[in-house]
DNA sequence: TGCTCATGGAGAAACGTATCTCCAGCCAAG
DNA sequence: CTTGGCTGGAGATACGTTTCTCCATGAGCA
């Protein structure tokens, strides 16, 4: 009796019971050959001459088989899924904040990694540790991890390949993939330097993420480059009614600012918000630029400058590197490797200052233009 | 000799072929107990006295023990993962119309699915059907699926539940929700006739999704009840730049409407921004209103009312239904049951004519308020 | 003493696949 | 006639759990 004909009279009997869904063993016996050869002839290994192949295959079809995943996932070690791991503030995954940037950022690692015949699962950051474990991930991608993040490390030392939007504060990861905010900052600086701009004041957040916090760095050593007092309001980024409060007390100031950066993508209707009411026109009074994913500022009163992260280059990118990673299977390496993606700085009327068309005067008139 | 022991030895030969993860059997030898010991104490189950289950949990611990999800998986029948699956148009997930509608719903229904203990996987809702049946799912949440899709009908007849933002045009689901839209039309048809509009127009969609049809139907069948000509642009939703001609035709039209609903979220810019190009005053000259989930419109010049859809809300029923469902066990039952939700008016200046300030006249003077 | 129960825990059978090992048959070359 | 290689495919094992079944022990009771 093959082993075969022996689950098949066992699952006769046990038929009755339940709705069961026809496995490898019932294409086998239907198709009169043993499980070695479905599998080979399904999956387009061993030897087989195509008739048998395409026999098998019909049966499967016939039968409706479908693979069971789990069982193939135990068997090969591999399931195909890759965490996307967020950040939560509170109980809700992903900040508001970054929102845009995330939805464009997972959006493009969906699809980079449905291209490469995976699929993401969507995991918060914190706590739950329940569904973690529940979960048989292939290799995860960290967004924005913090400074000795206990969940990154964990991962990487249980072997998991882990590739990082943003830069890591100090946890080991297999590969990490960041905008250059360095040089993005200081670009704008500049541009907004050049268009005319003596005292550029900063938004910037409360929180240590790197983003944040190599912005604001970035900005402090511009101004001290230039010798420029740093004018800058921080506030709870993930607080979206914060940011209206610290942009009109940035406006509010004494010494208020000429020029503007907002870190964060509410800033910019916040700004222009503000700016209307304390009777600033921009970009006259106020040259505005801040960091967004969204297309509304092309439409705003004015069009507002924005820097663009690409977060669908960083998303395809992260994914590539991490599933490069899980069929590589290199061991990850000690130096952990990094990539410095570009950004772009979509320039709008909000931060250029055209020779005036009307008679105003500008607080400064344009010196170095 | 024990089986544990067998394993013991057996796995001490190839240890030093790659790293090995502890399994239940290394905490099992470890703690001088049985498998079966291990896997009550770990889960609760069984009857064990507090001392031998504390014991347990130490060595797992000290092991850095992870159970297997894949075999938990195999041996229960259940993964803790829900499929998500989106539209897509093209090669990338959901739509680009419906946006943030997608995203706040998506993040409502991660939100949902994690308070419950599952993890959310996001799929394609065509093609790479390998990808599909690669993961273990316990059920699936379908966004506005198609009249007689497939998919659904294939998820269906494999015995997934599966329960449907959207209502099912012709395929069978577990359970379903919607918003009302036939009611929301009528609410925001009425509400601008009550600030004095007499000719409404509709910016709509050419696909065929119940949504357009819905409120396309119920703009229609207003018009027959008060006796309005309908007005109205139909162009492909998906493409983000035929909204913007759309509206221009719309009021470019002899017949000019004095009041429009758009149904997709990029509407309200557009009809502004074309409003602006013909020289029409909103409120005054045009009434305005739009389905969104954007609060920009709170911050546009004017605030521009918006219909919001509470993907939050329908998020989490849907992930509800469907893990009630699953655990439930209940079969599907043949007739499906769906669920209306409520829709949210946020009435802002754009669809309110108050007494003119200014000595502008108004198209028509509001009759019936 | 003999019987019943409750307690604590061990053994072993699945779950459904992939894959390693090995065998039978056949044909050609020595 | 023997040997060796190639073809087509069968058997059996392992992946790491959960859980069903069952046994040993000791206490309570007649």
């Amino acid at each position: 009796m093959t082993a075969a004909a022996n689950h098949h009279g066992r699952r006769a009997t046990t038929r009755a019971r339940r709705l069961e869904r026809a496995g490898i063993r019932d294409v086998a016996a239907a198709a009169g050959v043993s499980i070695t050869t479905v599998s080979d002839a399904l999956n387009g290994k061993g030897r087989l001459p195509d008739e048998t192949r395409t026999k098998v295959r019909e049966v499967a079809e016939r039968l409706g088989y479908r693979p069971s995943a789990a069982a193939r996932t135990l068997r090969t070690g591999r399931s195909g899924l890759i965490g996307l791991t967020v950040t939560t503030y509170g109980q809700e995954p992903f900040t508001f904040t970054e929102f845009a940037y995330f939805a464009e950022m997972a959006r493009a690692a969906t699809s980079a990694a449905l291209n490469r015949g995976y699929a993401l699962v969507v995991l918060p950051a914190s706590s739950r540790h329940d569904v973690w474990s529940n979960v048989a991930l292939d290799g995860t991608v960290v967004i924005d991890p913090a400074d000795h993040d206990p969940m990154v490390a964990d991962l990487y030392r249980q072997g998991l390949p882990v590739v990082s939007d943003g830069k890591p504060g100090n946890c080991p990861v297999t590969a990490w993939v960041d905008n250059d905010h360095h040089a993005a900052v200081l670009g704008i600086l500049d541009h907004l330097a050049q268009a005319g701009a003596r005292r550029i004041g900063l938004l910037t957040g409360t929180s240590t993420d790197t983003y944040t916090r190599l912005s604001t760095e970035a900005y402090l050593g511009w101004c001290r480059g230039v010798g420029q007092q740093p004018l800058y309001e921080a506030y709870p980024a993930h607080d979206p009614c914060a940011g209206a409060v610290a942009a009109d007390r940035l406006l509010a100031r004494p010494d208020r600012p000429d020029a503007v950066y907002g870190l964060f993508d509410p800033n910019g209707t916040d700004l222009l918000a503000a700016a209307r009411r304390y009777g600033l026109r921009v970009p006259e009074d106020l040259l505005l630029v801040c960091c967004s994913e969204s297309d509304v500022y092309a439409t705003t009163e004015p069009p507002i400058t924005t820097l663009s992260l690409k977060p669908r280059r960083i998303g395809t990118t992260v994914v590539n590197l991490l599933i490069d990673a899980i069929e590589g299977a290199a061991p990850p390496t000690q130096d952990t490797s990094g990539q410095l993606m570009p950004t772009e700085l979509i320039v709008r009327r909000s931060s250029q200052r055209r020779p005036a068309r009307t008679t105003v005067a500008a607080p400064r008139p344009p010196g170095e233009e």
